[in-house]
DNA sequence: CGCGCACTCTGAATTAGATTCAAAGTTGGG
DNA sequence: CCCAACTTTGAATCTAATTCAGAGTGCGCG
């Protein structure tokens, strides 16, 4: 009875090896230098098994990619909860995907790889369905942040739908990774920290939707400190902007 | 004397004849079936004379990718040279960036892939260069409005350069062309039109900086017109937001 | 006018690495 | 203990990018 169970979670375990493996080949090597019998080798298993899961190398990184996500949704989800302002909690994404990138920081450069029409088309079409369907709740999850600040009366609703504000915000979180991440792209124009950038701007994003309370704009010092406290009480983390030495 | 300035403008033809090649196989075949072969066959050389000229097909991806984008600088620099407020400059820029895609539908996803680590690698660092270069410019005819705006007294300085302001700008269009280019991930959410969005919400963020006059956020009419106005008074161009039958 | 050098072009051969699949191995019920 | 069904294997295949030895060209000079 139990066999075909335990065999399906033997194989479940043995995806997550391979996922593991694959990360830990880019960290080292780079995403360019990853290749599947490598990964094979790491998990001591041969090419073929390694292809009875993942019908080829994009399938995989989306896979990988697809895992990652959750975490992230995850992050979201405690910004979501957050006992704050709905302004503070719509921010407090914002900051989830400041710590995320600082957590995962290869995840980004995958990411951006994967979702790429070439990369995009060589994953199984399964591997695509659940990818996306990983990224709805993300919009959902800010919606309701949305829904929320329209209840108690922060915000308006201005013509757009809470889904739409929610889009807003991703894709300027978006380009901001895209952006930083693109080797040298911003590095021409001297941005010492990039999402310190992007938290000032989605907190004027925010002020152009007359989300209340509005931000002091030209106050540094206060949004330093409010980021600092969304670490802390959101994340339970330091988030010092200077990290190494 | 003049042999080797022919010589020279002869092998500049050549490689336009080449990119004007790669562009027409990616129309009609996708990124995912360029081949370098068909390339050079269509052309009419050898694949080996291909590669006299591009170091990889990455670089060949690049060196498409940069000169396209100077078309894009010119339409940028339209909206710069528009006869109008601050505001409706910065705000033709948007429009800009929605007029480009449609007149390269293609562009981002190119853009996309060959910006990613993987192909971004695999250019030649004179190729890499020759794009930073490109995006040089954009960042500072963006913020040349900026500067003009606040001159003009319609726009505070509010503690960031005007560097960082055009940034913004940037990161926020970057981030809906991503959105938008990538397969289905803003269909679940039924968004009509992904650039009308990115319009209002680069309006979001222009009220954001408090940069004058601040925009009526729930008249859609009036935006509409706006973006019609843009299209007619810098671009010469008709902009019906619904293209096909 | 013909020669030979220096430069350019060619495309068949090489290569790297993803992907396949025939054969070897394993499992579990009878 | 055997066998059929299912798994795993990794050497062989395949694809397409990339290379490079040799053929071709054009130009200046005797």
């Amino acid at each position: 009875m139990g066999t075909r169970e335990r065999r399906q979670r033997e194989v479940a375990e043995r995806e997550d090896l391979f996922l593991d493996a694959a990360l830990e080949l880019i960290r080292q090597d780079g995403l360019l230098n990853l290749q599947m019998s490598r990964i094979a080798e790491k998990s001591e298993y041969a090419v073929g098994t390694l292809y009875l899961h993942f019908a080829s190398k994009e399938d995989l990184l989306l896979a990988l990619v697809t895992r990652v996500f959750r975490e992230y949704i995850e992050l979201v989800k405690l910004a979501q909860a957050w006992k704050a302002s709905s302004r503070d909690r719509m921010f407090a994404v914002g900051v989830a995907d400041m710590m995320f990138v600082r957590r995962y920081p290869d995840y980004f450069r995958i990411a951006q790889y994967s979702v790429c029409e070439v990369a995009w088309q060589a994953a199984s079409s399964e591997r695509r369905k659940a990818f996306l369907d990983a990224n709805d709740p993300l919009v959902e999850i800010v919606a309701g942040i949305v829904e929320d600040a329209r209840r108690v009366g922060d915000l308006e609703a201005a013509g757009q739908t809470a889904q739409e504000m929610a889009i807003g915000v991703w894709a300027l979180c978006n380009g901001y990774h895209n952006l930083s991440h693109a080797e040298g792209i911003l590095a021409d124009f001297s941005v010492h920290d990039p999402y310190l950038l992007m938290c000032r701007h989605l907190q004027g994003l925010l002020d152009g939707f007359r989300w209340k309370p509005i931000s002091d704009v030209a106050d540094a010092a206060a949004l330093d400190a409010l980021i600092e406290r969304v670490c802390r009480e959101v994340f339970n983390e330091e988030c010092n902007e200077t990290q190494g030495s």
